[in-house]
DNA sequence: ATTTTTGCTAACCAAATGGTTAAACTTTTT
DNA sequence: AAAAAGTTTAACCATTTGGTTAGCAAAAAT
């Protein structure tokens, strides 16, 4: 059997649809876009990743796996929940200013598919929140924090964190906030939300 | 000139166009199918609307002039900020167990076009921050509560209201609830978040 | 009553789109 | 060097899709 060539081709592939698909969406995207976008042939994506169901697929696998590990970090981390929360919030933010589509993308296509989750979670390194909520648990007991069950608690971590980003045309157009602005607005929050979620839950 | 026998045919339309647009979004929605979800003729379609195009923007216009209303009470309303807060969040949050698909269809649909969002702001009434503004200024200024900006606190109470919806295929996964669970938090939501935001911005 | 306007449908159309095929070219194996 | 396996392309195909048309039916205007 003859040795692959080298995967460059198969990656090329990829990068273009990883930009196809987080700005157009499945539905939006065009294959003909992502081959001319990679330089190649239209049926070098059939070749290589037979339909676009699959390319996709491999598109949104990579994307999770690059986001979860993010996840993890406050999740799975040893540290106290302040430090946690202040780690992650800046370390998460500066993360997805460098990948702003990605969250998006993300909700945009399990809402589309709620199914396609069961998917990731037996393929990817799957967020998991039992040690969190022990730790969310024993701080509220402990007396530490105001009572608040630990989903509660990470849904807001989340929700501030992510929403700028997912919901940013919408809230530039509210807050009349130019690009630039809303730039430096961002960055802020890297402080900012950490701040805002620690004075919600200490007493 | 015959006078428009009524209207009936023409809001079974917008009502058909509404779930299939809210649902699978613009590139994902078929003409087809709005028109059998209507029990009509989709040539029915461009007889009332013209194009795909202009019947997705009547869709989107209403679906934007139903949200409108409810951010003007936080922005636009005489009571004091606490006050503001408590009832937005209960208020927001039971609108949007009843419409769903709002929150996510608006801002999937910005993020994909984000020049139309002017299209909207001369059409519809348009929420402004200016008065919201003024009076975390002076909330600040009178040293009732923490430092934060108007855009910061705005960003924040829109974050933990909308977000729970628009994520919650992904959140679910993560805090693997169920979906009575996720109904019920959603229900304590009404008032938790209220909490969580006052508490983060009192002294 | 008849003419005109409006509402509606079946059939049709052109373009776009995901996917395939056959053949050429390149690299690896023997 | 020849055979085999892997890579790439141009041309092609079937289906889907938004949109149109011609004609019919019903209502309104004259």
């Amino acid at each position: 059997m003859a040795k692959h060539k080298d995967n460059k081709t198969e990656e090329q592939i990829l990068e273009a649809a990883q930009k196809v698909f987080q700005t157009k969406g499945m539905d939006g995207a065009r294959m003909q876009e992502i081959a001319d976008k990679a330089s190649i042939n239209k049926a070098m994506l059939h070749y290589y990743y037979r339909s676009k169901q699959l390319l996709f697929e491999a598109v949104f696998k990579k994307a999770f796996a690059l986001l979860a590990p993010q996840l993890n970090a406050i999740l799975n981390d040893d540290s106290s929940l302040e430090d946690k929360i202040k780690n992650f919030t800046h370390n998460y933010i500066s993360f997805i200013i460098k990948h702003p589509y990605l969250p998006n993308f993300i909700i945009q296509e399990l809402n589309r598919n709620p199914k396609f989750i069961e998917k990731i979670k037996t393929n990817v390194a799957f967020p998991n929140i039992d040690k969190f909520k022990l730790q969310v648990q024993n701080d509220v007991k402990a007396g530490n924090i105001n009572p608040i069950s630990a989903e509660q608690l990470f849904i807001n971590i989340l929700a501030l964190n992510i929403f700028p980003f997912v919901a940013s045309p919408l809230i530039k157009a509210f807050t009349d906030v130019n690009d630039t602005d809303y730039k430096s607005l961002l960055e802020a929050r890297k402080n900012d939300v950490a701040d805002f979620i620690i004075n919600a839950i200490k007493k």
